[in-house]
DNA sequence: AAACGTAATGTAACCACTTACATTTGGAAG
DNA sequence: CTTCCAAATGTAAGTGGTTACATTACGTTT
């Protein structure tokens, strides 16, 4: 139905091999040679197929992406963000970006080989049995979000363990010394990052910190406000709070207004994350800002590094992280 | 390097067409034949090779969602909703999801038809020349969120005008007839379903409508704050201002925040779309609900069915939306 | 036991390119 | 006008499957 590179040689008069160096090679065939190829191809409405392409070749041209999480993948502002940069990034490149989540990849054996892919971005909590299934065929692999222990991989980290630091110092700098953390159940890797980075700074800053301290609960507002809520009434009400991510902040915002504690004057809340929602609070939220599509994109570009056959020198990169400070504060 | 079908074909001694049929056809041989080329296979970890079946087939078994929008395309909490529902309803066939934006595509020529694609879903301001060369190329096409004039295209919608009705009357039945429309310069569909829809919800409850009735304003929090300001601070302050979305809305909640404008007692506020925002806001916002999800999955369930050359009875479909009232109104 | 029909399997062409290697071409140098 | 060499082009063998068609196997029926 559409025309081959056997029909432009024929109309043309020159080989087959000719017609497809036009295409993938122009500088090696004669200008003039060159014009009677296009211009048979223009008449033809000719393509170069890029399957028989990707065939001959042996190459692919194609990326994944997966989000290694349960729910609300993509709905997640942090994932879009850095899916966001990931598709700029890919954009520039000859690339195509295959978007999905690893449950889905894990269900059929073998799955991930008949995907044919050369390349693979996994974003939060990557398993390293898939990582290792992904290497076995050859596929490159780059991790954003999440480190697995005992695995030396490419990997685009935020500075967790700065952006806790900043906040910690950020309220101590006002005066808190009342500080509880409200740490929702994120992914496992962040989720311990957090929680470890908070009790490090505290202890730096010499706040002590007891059971009271840190409060856990599951990472939507619901959740978040009900454990703000016991937080705010319970026996030493903190003077501030910091959430885990911006949702739980958000929900912090919520017990504190309902139970008429004043912001920020009896209260000070800082989320993580930046994410959009905080500009749209009044007053403003004070939050760390993460480069997500900094991170998207330079997730790409290590995995174009990667299948070039460049040897990576530093392969894990940790983006600086920066405390964005608001009226919550 | 990975073992292909003449491997396995050798090793369990039988031809590579019957090695083909195992893969493609399992019930076409014979049990125990079906065995050893299985065996055979699992030794060699042999996988059939993507590529070379869609040569063969002349199949790519690839479709692709497009987000025909500038800035923050998979930001967009509508689009992420939808290309979730995409994404999920997609894992489910066989079928593999490629992104990207309108924009990227457009650049170089013919693009699309190297990107072997078998059918696409165009989210947003979709162009007819865009359609067009896709429809040139046999690509089946399903549009979502928007419509284009002149063109009998399937594509999945949600009933604005509904939606914004249902708000009016909401409004109305609350007492409100100083209502305000705060219209943000969103897709241009979208943009003027809503603002007709308003025009005509209002008409029809007999509320006198004027040049103070409607403000634009760009579809970011500050401009929306800013338009906000002025309406509220005008010579007619409105009593009820319906946003065109809750980005917008949040802005206004923002104004009237600053302005010492009791929400909802002195103003009632109403968004569009429910985004997660909604909930965490204090008073939380009345919205109307849009099921993103649903239409991602429904143009997904389109476009295969066009794919295996079903006849749309019905191309356009129309979902409804339903306001959920909350603490703003 | 021969004849027959269907199910199982094999043969080989085809899908649309790339590319190693062979051949031709064209112009500069002798 | 040769000779020579690099550049341009052609030839044809892959790339890894699918599938129309041909052939073989095998259980039934006569």
């Amino acid at each position: 139905m559409n025309s081959t590179i056997y029909d432009v040689s024929r109309l043309s008069g020159v080989s087959t091999a000719t017609v497809s160096r036009v295409f993938s090679d122009p500088e090696r065939v004669r200008e003039g040679t060159r014009r009677r190829v296009l211009e048979a191809a223009e008449v033809l409405h000719y393509h170069p197929n890029a399957i028989a392409r990707a065939m001959a070749k042996q190459r692919t041209d194609k990326i994944a992406f997966l989000i290694c999480k349960q729910r609300a993948t993509i709905l997640d502002e942090f994932y879009a963000g850095i899916c966001d940069g990931i598709m700029q990034e890919t954009n520039k490149t000859d690339y195509q970006l295959l978007i999905s989540t690893a449950d889905a990849w894990k269900t059929t054996a073998g799955t991930a080989q008949r995907k044919q892919i050369e390349g693979v971005i996994l974003g939060g909590n990557a398993q390293a049995d898939m990582v290792l299934e992904f290497q076995n065929q050859h596929i490159a692999v780059v991790l954003v979000n999440s480190r697995i222990p005992g695995l030396d991989l490419p990997c685009v980290l935020s500075d967790e363990e700065g952006g806790v630091r900043q906040i910690v110092e950020h309220l101590w700098d006002r005066g808190h010394t009342r500080i509880a953390m409200l740490a929702g159940r994120l992914s496992p890797y962040i989720s311990s990052e957090r929680y470890n980075a908070f009790l490090k700074a505290m202890r730096q800053k010499g706040i002590p910190v007891d059971s009271q301290s840190v409060k856990m609960c599951s990472p939507d507002v619901e959740s978040a406000t009900r454990a703000a809520t016991e937080l705010l009434t319970g026996s030493r009400r903190p003077s501030a709070i910091f959430a885990s991510n911006d949702v739980i902040a958000s929900g912090t915002l919520k017990a504190a207004a309902r139970l008429k504690v004043k912001v920020p004057e009896e209260l000070a809340v800082v989320g993580y994350d930046d994410s959009a929602l905080c500009t749209m609070l009044e007053p403003e939220m004070t939050s760390v800002h993460t480069h997500r599509h900094r991170m998207g994109r330079l997730c790409v570009e290590r995995l174009t590094a990667l299948l070039k056959g460049e040897e990576l020198t530093e392969p894990t990169t940790i983006l600086p992280a920066e405390l964005v400070i608001r009226g919550t504060t």
